[in-house]
DNA sequence: GTAGGGTTAG
């Protein structure tokens, strides 16, 4: 910049010649665009050019774009520049205003700069369809990015990643894999931009074994794992229960950034191991890389599940000192952590104090707290705020006639049905999965379909029983007690069900004792419940979390043979 | 001077 400015003021000096607007579109290019560049400057110096030429009104609407604080001003330029008319817009122009309206999701805006793609004739250029298409995809506006997708004649890797990316993202997963498969069937090659989404698409499915091969295709195919693609790795095994592969991918990495720390401290909590994710944490801060409001997301409800208060207060605080202002999330984690704790009166007057209005997951963590810590006046209060805030979601009319049934308040119970009856509540049948050797199994409430129903049903009428005897309620609290050479605890929580589906199919008596503990913290465990089983019956379980994959696997499909 | 990518509480 120091330089920059004495070129300037040398043709500030010089008699005015033909080069001057030129350069000085130049100089202004360089201000807007480069990272050392001076935005304010950039902006100074426009503001003295009379016409600004296309070229410069470009220059700082993608400079104006590129601040780490995404806002309309470039729209506003683009604005400028119409109602100007002296420059008219270009290929660039449409490029950088559609980038910047995906960055801060402006539908409307888009869509009218969609219009005017055709108004200015500029709509054949693939920058400007590419453009469209990421930006409707960024708005999670799948139709219309398809039908701009549709219209590309000579789909380019850029906008196959970008349509698959899109599918990826908001979790039409079979449509991102269809995609993949169809864009090598016409002879494009993906790179590892493409890779990321195909790699996320399979994390939101927990699609394991599509998950392996497409890890072994990108290596077989060369293609360079870099630190998005490592991320998205690590992210994809850490989601479908391969914690181990996970860290594998991250031991192997040679540089780390923030996002690559966080999503395998992330990792390490949610399946519960919560020191492994501590230390990470530790080591992270070592390494001198700065964690963000995700990093302690992870940590914080990695304190959640295993009921670290005092750890929470500090990494709560260390967060301040960062200078991280607690979002939603986080507010979320402590008020999970301190009702697990039994400190129900903290977590509710935090509740009461925060500066940000709590929502609904907000709430509805602290109706369960209300429950596991027996604190039923509060109860009322708390689903008073929930149903206002979310009237329309069957989840909390169950959780409340659970919490009334805990208490025999039957009235009451019968009242809650009544009213979701009467606000056309409907309840939207749950569905779950568990894959044994290799093979899907899904499960949808009242759903009788399965050949092996009988020995299921049987499997889990035992369990239940099982669980009933020790005095506890069956699928929220029921804790498997390794036998093996090493004693281990495990808690298992809703996703119990799934375990005596394994037994079921597994055409066995459950083997391993039940044993009930209190304050049962996550259910991530599940993962760590399935080794035991695995092990003891030398068979692959998994238990997946996020299966919303039905085409593809469902039994019959291995990837393989689908591939 | 242009387009596509990673981590997020219950």
């Amino acid at each position: 910049m120091r330089t920059l400015r004495q070129i300037h003021a040398h043709f500030l000096k010089s008699p005015a010649n033909s080069f001057c607007f030129y350069a000085l579109s130049k100089i202004l290019a360089f201000c807007a665009l480069s990272p050392s560049g001076d935005l304010a400057y950039a902006r100074r110096l426009f503001a003295q050019i009379p016409n600004p030429n296309v070229f410069s009104w470009n220059s700082l609407i993608r400079g104006s774009s590129q601040l780490p604080n995404a806002s309309k001003e470039p729209i506003f330029l683009y604005k400028q520049m119409l109602q100007k008319g002296f420059a008219f817009p270009n290929s660039f122009t449409l490029a950088f205003v559609l980038k910047a309206c995906s960055l801060i999701l402006a539908f409307f805006e888009g869509r009218q700069i969609h219009c005017h793609a055709f108004k200015h004739g500029l709509y054949s250029s693939p920058f400007v369809q590419t453009g469209l298409l990421n930006f409707y995809a960024k708005c999670e506006e799948l139709v219309a990015a398809r039908l701009v997708f549709d219209e590309i004649p000579d789909k380019n890797l850029i906008a196959w990643s970008a349509m698959i990316g899109g599918y990826a993202r908001v979790g039409l997963v079979n449509e991102a894999l269809e995609l993949f498969r169809e864009m090598q069937g016409v002879g494009i090659s993906p790179d590892e931009v493409t890779m990321v989404s195909v790699i996320q698409a399979c994390a939101k499915a927990g699609a394991l074994d599509l998950g392996k091969w497409v890890h072994a295709f990108i290596d077989r195919n060369g293609i360079k794992a870099d630190l998005e693609l490592k991320t998205a790795l690590i992210d994809m095994y850490a989601k479908c229960g391969e914690i181990d592969r996970a860290r594998k991918v991250f031991d192997g990495m040679d540089v780390r950034d923030t996002k690559a720390w966080s999503s395998m401290i992330v990792g390490l909590a949610i399946h519960g191991l919560v020191k492994n994710a501590l230390e990470l944490f530790s080591r992270m801060l070592e390494s001198k890389v700065r964690p963000n409001h995700v990093t302690f997301i992870g940590v914080l409800s990695a304190c959640a599940h295993s009921g670290l208060v005092s750890d929470g207060r500090r990494f709560w605080s260390i967060m301040h000192e960062l200078g991280i202002e607690p979002m939603m999330e986080h507010y979320g984690c402590m008020v999970d952590l301190l009702c697990r704790s039994g400190l129900f009166e903290e977590a509710y007057s935090l509740v009461n104090t925060m500066p940000i209005m709590p929502n609904s997951i907000i709430w509805r963590t602290l109706l369960v707290g209300c429950k596991s810590n027996g604190n039923l006046d509060k109860a009322e209060i708390v689903a008073k705020q929930l149903l206002e805030l979310e009237p329309l979601n069957a989840e909390n009319y169950v959780l409340l006639s659970n919490l009334y049934a805990s208490s025999s308040q039957w009235e009451k119970v019968s009242y809650m049905r009544k009213k979701m009856k009467d606000n056309g509540v409907k309840v939207v049948p749950g569905c779950s999965s568990i894959e044994v050797d290799g093979f899907l199994h899904e499960f949808v409430v009242g759903d009788e379909s399965h050949p092996e129903i009988k020995e299921i049903r049987k499997a889990l009428r035992e369990i239940t029983e099982r669980v009933r005897l020790v005095g506890h309620e069956p699928w929220t609290s029921a804790v498997l007690h390794d036998v093996g050479e090493e004693e281990k605890e495990v808690a298992l929580c809703e996703h119990s069900e799934r375990l005596a589906i394994a037994f079921g199919l597994l055409k066995t008596k459950a083997p391993v004792p039940i044993r009930v503990v209190k304050n049962l913290r996550v259910c991530s465990d599940c993962h760590e419940v399935t080794k035991i089983i695995s092990k003891a019956y030398d068979r692959e379980i998994i238990v997946r979390d996020r299966v919303r994959f039905h085409q593809f696997v469902n039994g019959a499909c291995s990837c393989n043979d689908f591939w």
